[in-house]
DNA sequence: AACTATTTATAAGA
DNA sequence: TTCTTATAAATAGTT
């Protein structure tokens, strides 16, 4: 960039290198701090060389950002708050009291991933990196887990529930064709009767108690079917 | 620094403070991009704007140190994969892609955690910490959404399904009744008729066709019902 | 570490 | 926001 142009692709030279480094390093250090300072930012840089040695540069106080951004209390207290959706989703007195017992459960994942988090980023080296990583790692999955086990709660309630009035149709169907059997036999004996043909779908949708097509199965089902 | 050289304090134009922050900030990262490649270093810069918003890189190497050790990498595949009680839970065509365009919603949000965690894991020290609690805050939510945005649409699936069912319930009972008119009548005429009382719980369950109660909404209603 | 020829970044203006 | 351009700043190669 000056004597002459450089491309920008690894120094082969060691020492030339490590020259460069030092120098740009510098250079990039400085800037972020004139940034930090010109335009009001956040700024954290860390820069670990080749060889692991760190140099790091932070623009301000932890405080500051944290109340700024209100990062994690938000996201705690939304785990903690089942959603709207599911909760005007008919649920029985049974299931919304599991629900607030894995809202809890979450709550409590997130609040361990949190402590681990602060404890073992006191630590902070190279070396401690690896178990940190999995102690994120198996503090997000329990946080996940508990949540999509929430979900999968919920999807079961309503396969189950789905596969009851699937069988309380087939009943309805069986007991349509057993009549319909009657009536043929009816008929074959000179009796009139109104002609079933596709029945599912030869009879117009008339609800008169209920004009929307949401399933509301808590008032459906209210013996929690 | 140029066609006036400008001393280094808080720009107090708003509007000359967010021309600077964005060019500046494309140098920074170029900057950090270039001593990364040039030196072979491991670089994180986080960058908060002073409206809050986020500007990241993260040198590749970082990230392979994080896949290396496959730390989200299980969580990543978790998340791409539609639990199979959800893909054998007989999904339309048009669900399927539905839930395809979630799972890649879902990975690139679990790429991004990614990235933000290798990002401030660089850092560690206890001035960075609440940043960090912010980077996984939000990536955390991030990934949270979407992954409930799945469920969601899984369970207003199910309930649209369900509410199907029910209307096709009613249209049966319907028809029932208005048989029932016509037998009640037929008997009253001296015909003889099957009686029929609570029909729905007077029948018992007879699948001939299946032997568990699982819902297998595909093949009940493979126009989608 | 210092020097300096050049390249690069960028402040101001359009 | 993007471009232009004069000038300040950074830096590659050299000492």
């Amino acid at each position: 960039m000056t004597r002459r142009k450089i491309q920008i692709k690894k120094i082969d030279n060691t020492t030339a290198r490590q020259v460069t480094f030092s120098k740009r390093r510098r250079g990039l250090f400085k800037k972020a701090q004139e940034l930090s300072t010109l335009c009001d930012a956040e700024i954290a840089l860390v820069v670990f060389s080749a060889t692991g040695k760190l140099f790091e540069y932070t623009s301000s106080s932890v405080q500051q950002v944290i109340e700024r951004h209100g990062l994690l209390s938000s996201n705690y207290d939304q785990l903690n708050q089942p959603s709207l959706e599911l909760q005007s989703f008919g649920m029985s007195q049974l299931e919304s009291s599991t629900s607030a017992a894995l809202s809890k459960e979450i709550a409590e994942s997130t609040h361990e991933l949190r402590k681990l988090m602060g404890e073992e980023l006191q630590e902070l080296n190279m070396k401690e990196l690896q178990e940190l990583e999995k102690l994120l790692g198996s503090g997000l999955r329990r946080v996940r887990d508990a949540k999509g086990e929430f979900f999968l709660k919920e999807i079961t309630s309503l396969k189950w529930k789905g596969s009851q009035m699937m069988q309380e149709n087939k009943r309805l169907k069986q007991v349509m064709m057993a009549n319909r059997q009657v009536q043929t036999l009816e008929l074959e004996q000179g009796q009139s009767s109104e002609p079933i043909g596709d029945f599912i779908h030869s009879y117009p949708s008339q609800d008169h108690d209920s004009s929307d097509t949401s399933l509301k199965l808590g008032q459906a089902f209210p013996n929690g079917i």
